[in-house]
DNA sequence: CCGAATCCTAAGAGATACTG
DNA sequence: CAGTATCTCTTAGGATTCGG
């Protein structure tokens, strides 16, 4: 308990829900950088800036849960693991593509 | 000092960035009802369910300090203030719904 | 390399009473 | 009505260590 990630499976999901899922600090930023295609655990955690490495797994933990991303694992040595956008992951992406965008604007004056 | 929101106001603005000013719980959805059109305060907080007072001022605040809404204020008695999305805020529509949309095609199985 | 396990605290969030 | 002012309390998030 108190480190539980929830997995909200059925009924309606409302606004409200959704950014229970994908409103934290970290969600975004790493589905915006997997648009780029598949990556591995380190590569995520050298891109994703700021990040360190609980809050990444958490994070991720939490995206497979809720099928947003799909998590492969090698079995190499050293071990591989790589971390793709399902379908529904990739439909966030305008979304979020749109408040990068908007962070532009912003930026600009506006 | 410790309750203070903070504005961002020049430079390039990340997806990161954007998210510290409306990635907090409620900001989405407060913009979300407000996309209806000019609210008064209690309006609000009868609308944004779950919220409470402290919350909602807080809230409002950051966002009239960041041009996502605008404050007006009658001298009437009792006190009316009414708040409004600015065409800046009005520019994160998209954006919300298209999460909130998300939401919906998540609930129906996906 | 991947990630689990700890430990810790700053901030977010909630409830409620009170004032102009 | 539209907020302040307090007082708690939880937890998201951070730093770091350790193990397969």
């Amino acid at each position: 308990m108190g480190e539980n990630n929830l997995s909200i499976s059925e009924k309606t999901c409302s606004l409200k829900e959704v950014l229970d899922i994908i409103g934290g600090k970290w969600s975004m930023p790493i589905i915006y950088i997997l648009s780029k295609g598949k990556m591995r655990f380190k590569e995520l955690e050298r891109s994703v800036e700021g990040i360190n490495t609980r809050m990444l797994v958490k994070e991720l933990k939490n995206m497979e849960v809720n099928g947003i991303i799909t998590r492969e694992v090698f079995a190499t040595v050293p071990p591989t693991v790589e971390y793709t956008l399902t379908s529904k992951g990739e439909k966030l992406l305008p979304s979020i593509a749109s408040l990068h965008q908007w962070g532009q604007e912003f930026a600009s004056g506006m």
